[in-house]
Parts: structure tokens; C-alpha cells; sequence
DNA sequence: TGCGGTTATTCTGCATACAGAGCACAGAAT
DNA sequence: ATTCTGTGCTCTGTATGCAGAATAACCGCA
């Protein structure tokens, strides 16, 4: 069976076409992305607690995977581990969500700095691209695929800073967002007004600017924060 | 019984001396805190894999609740958790600390404009506080309060910002950096130009000037870096 | 003596069992 | 009628048991 799994890097038998190593998940890790999509798709209502059994008997599994997968969610954010009452959805305040853009904003605008000095050439084309396709998809108002795309294109810009710890908060604090964010895209001019940004961040990556890029990414959290602000 | 729980606020019985709320402390938590500390005090070396029943049975606790933190700790980016072989303590790469520093600045930095802006006079005094009593200890050169003291700054400046997932992401990057920034203070002229630059931040801060503490944060964190940096 | 394969042991991942803390409902007392 | 208290049930927190993978030990062989 060409035991290329390595154990403990005998011979790693280099360059031999073995691809990436097998992505053996746990049940945890499963529970974790489920419980993780349960809670952005809003299946779990913020403020509601977590019953062990009937989550477990749902999912098939027994509770000792979902209670781990419960902490670790916590560590996340997305949950709320309150002493002898179990887990709770965590419930966003006004103040929490401008707290979490604010550090957001934080983060990307380091990413896109980072990123115009680090990225390689094949990395910013390949964000273009998406920034392209988010736009086709954008003039036939596809609003599903946009937001598909806007949460792509944000995390790639991440991403192509090659700043593991970065991407690491930014994920976090972006699944915390993202429920909050999918219901926050009304209104044609606000729509517009986004995408307009987002020709401006593109046209500062193409020319690797870093510093109009931060500008520009700043700006469309602001205006994202207030985007969202009326609607909740 | 007095039952003064509270089950679902029926009248809290307003202002009757009960102080504050018995913070009662599951397993989990105590060994999340306990297998913290043996983490950033070097007791679990990096690289080392974490034998779970050698644990169990130094804490007293079974399998479990230290199955459970060994999740939470892994969240909090101090351990690594690989499939079917447990969980190995994270050991960081030169290019691993600048990330984490870099990422760490930009978070202190917007925690130096936002408290500027929103924090208490009791709580930059409070700051300054600290700060007179770092200097106290430098003069003496009293290393481990002075660490610790610097640690209490930076953690109160965060703190003062007012911005709960700001803190918590800073708080978890901190911790990942503890244990080799204690390391990394070593040489009196390094030690006299970091406190040079807490004497900065000190002004900065009694002025509420937020650009300037953090421009001062920033040209911290990166001599921070260079300091640590020829240590490992 | 060094290497490959096979077997034993250890350790992790998951399931289940049990005890105590919450919570709800009902009955008693004012 | 309302509030308080007691009792029973539900659910969480913790411990333990079991199966399979991973690692180590062992032995045969070149």
C-alpha cells in the first residue's frame, strides 16, 4: 500500500506523486465544522442553550466528541460555556459587533499591507479573479454567490499575507461575523456602495499599494459597520 | 437557604451585602489554567507530545475534563492536535514569532487609540501606576516583578480599550508569546531602551495623545522583536 | 551487524455509566 | 390568591471501559 504516511519522517520518499497527505478527520473535527455551519445558518438561535442529548442523537454521535467540540467552539467564540448549565449560542450586542469590525478592520488592513509586499504574483491574479467573478455576479444581483465570493475575496486577502496567527484571528472573528454580515447586504445603493469599494481595493492590489489598500479596506469596514448598523 | 440564586431574575434582592457571585470553577477550567501555566512556564516542553493518563494522574483528574482542556488550550493556539496521536505542545519558528509580534502590535495599537478615546482617568492612572512601579523595579533590577509588571501593562492597556474580542485575541497571542519573551530580556542596554520606551508610552498616555502611543507601540513591538530576535 | 517484517504494548478516540447540580412542578402556608 | 418550599425529573460534569491505531520491541535474515 506505499505506506506514505510517514510516521515519524523516515524517507519521506520526496517528490514522489503521493499528493497531499490524507485529511483524516476525527469525529471531533466533523462536529466542530457542523456544530460551527449550525451556528452561522442561524439553526442555532443565539441565546439558546445546547442540549447535549438531542444534539448528539442528531448528529449520530455519542456526547463525547460534541462536548469537545463544544469547547472548542467556545474557544472560538461562537459559544458560551456557563458552569452546570451547559452551552450557550452566544448573542451579539450592538457594542460586540462594532467591536469585533473594529478589530477586523485591524486585521485586514495589517493582511492587505503585508500582502502587497509578500504575495506572489499568482496570488494577487488569483484574487483579482475572484474579485472579477464577484462582480459578474454582482451586475445579475446573484446575491448568494456574491456573498460567497466577499467572504472569499476577504479571507484570500488574509490569506496571501502568509501570517498564520493573523489568519488564524481573522477566521475566528470572521465566523462570529458572518451570520450578522449575511443578513446585513440590503438596499441597491449600499450594495453599490460596496462594490465600489471593492473595484477600489482591487484596482490598489493590482498595483500592489499597500498603503491605499489598508485605506480603502479601513474605509469599507467603516461603511460595512454602518451598512449593518440600521439593519440590526 | 435564602435561595438568592436567581434563577430567571425574580427580584435579586438589590443591594444586600452578598458581594460578588461565587465563581465556582468546573475541572476543565482548573486544568485549562494548571496545563496553561505548565505550558508557558516550559514544564511541557515545544515538540514534546502530551501524554494524556501521565497527566491525568499528575492532576488528580480523570481522561475527560483534561481531554476537554487539551481542546481548549489547542483553540488557544498552545498545542497542536494531531489525529490518533494526540496532542504535541506547539513550538514556534523564527517566522512564527514575527507573525505572532506582528499581529500583537497592530492589536496594541488600535488598543492604544480606542483607550485613548474611551478609557476612564481611573484607569490610566491605574496604567501609570503600573508603570511607576516597572520603573521602581528596574531601578533595582528586579527582573521577574519587572516581567511580570510589563506583562500587567500591556494586558491593561488592552483592558482599558473596552473591547472584549480585541482583548481576547491579544490574550491568546500573548500567551503563545510568554514563555520566549521571558527568554528574550536579556542585556542591560536592551532592557534600558524597552524602559526607555515604556517612559514614552507613559507620556503618551497621560496626554491621551492615541497617534502618538501608537507610534510608540509600534517602534516597541519591533525593537521588542529585534531584542528577542538574536536570542533565539 | 544492519534491515525488514511481525508481534506486543501503549495510547488515543469514542462510548457509556454514574453522581450531583439545576429546573419545574406541585402542594402547603400565609 | 400568592409566595415559599419540597420533591422529582432532566441535564451536565466526571469517571471508566473498550476498540483500533500508532509505536515499540523482537526476531529472522541477508
Amino acid at each position: 500500500m506505499s505506506s506514505s504516511t510517514a510516521t515519524a519522517t523516515p524517507r519521506p520518499i520526496d517528490s514522489l506523486p503521493a499528493g497531499l497527505p490524507i485529511a483524516r478527520q476525527t469525529l471531533h473535527d466533523q462536529v466542530v465544522t457542523r456544530l460551527r455551519d449550525m451556528v452561522t445558518e442561524g439553526r442555532l438561535a443565539p441565546g439558546q442553550r445546547v442540549n447535549e442529548v438531542a444534539l448528539c442523537t442528531g448528529l449520530g454521535v455519542s456526547r463525547t466528541p460534541l462536548r469537545e467540540a463544544l469547547k472548542t467552539l467556545a474557544g472560538e467564540g461562537l459559544l458560551e460555556l456557563v458552569p452546570a448549565r451547559g452551552a450557550i449560542v452566544r448573542s451579539f450586542t450592538d457594542k460586540d459587533v462594532a467591536d469585533c469590525m473594529m478589530v477586523l478592520k485591524a486585521l485586514e488592513q495589517l493582511a492587505g499591507r503585508l500582502l502587497c509586499q509578500v504575495a506572489s504574483d499568482a496570488a494577487i491574479t488569483g484574487i483579482l479573479a475572484l474579485h472579477a467573478e464577484m462582480q459578474a455576479r454582482y451586475v445579475v444581483r446573484d446575491r448568494l454567490p456574491y456573498f460567497k465570493l466577499n467572504q472569499a475575496i476577504h479571507s484570500s486577502i488574509v490569506a496571501a499575507a502568509d501570517n498564520a496567527p493573523l489568519a488564524r484571528a481573522h477566521e475566528a472573528l470572521q465566523a462570529q461575523m458572518k451570520r450578522i454580515r449575511f443578513i446585513g447586504h440590503e438596499g441597491p445603493e449600499k450594495w453599490a456602495a460596496a462594490m465600489d469599494e471593492h473595484e477600489e481595493m482591487a484596482v490598489a492590489l493590482a498595483q500592489r499599494d499597500g498603503e491605499a489598500l489598508a485605506e480603502v479596506i479601513g474605509r469599507h469596514h467603516d461603511r460595512g459597520l454602518a451598512r449593518i448598523r440600521d439593519v440590526i
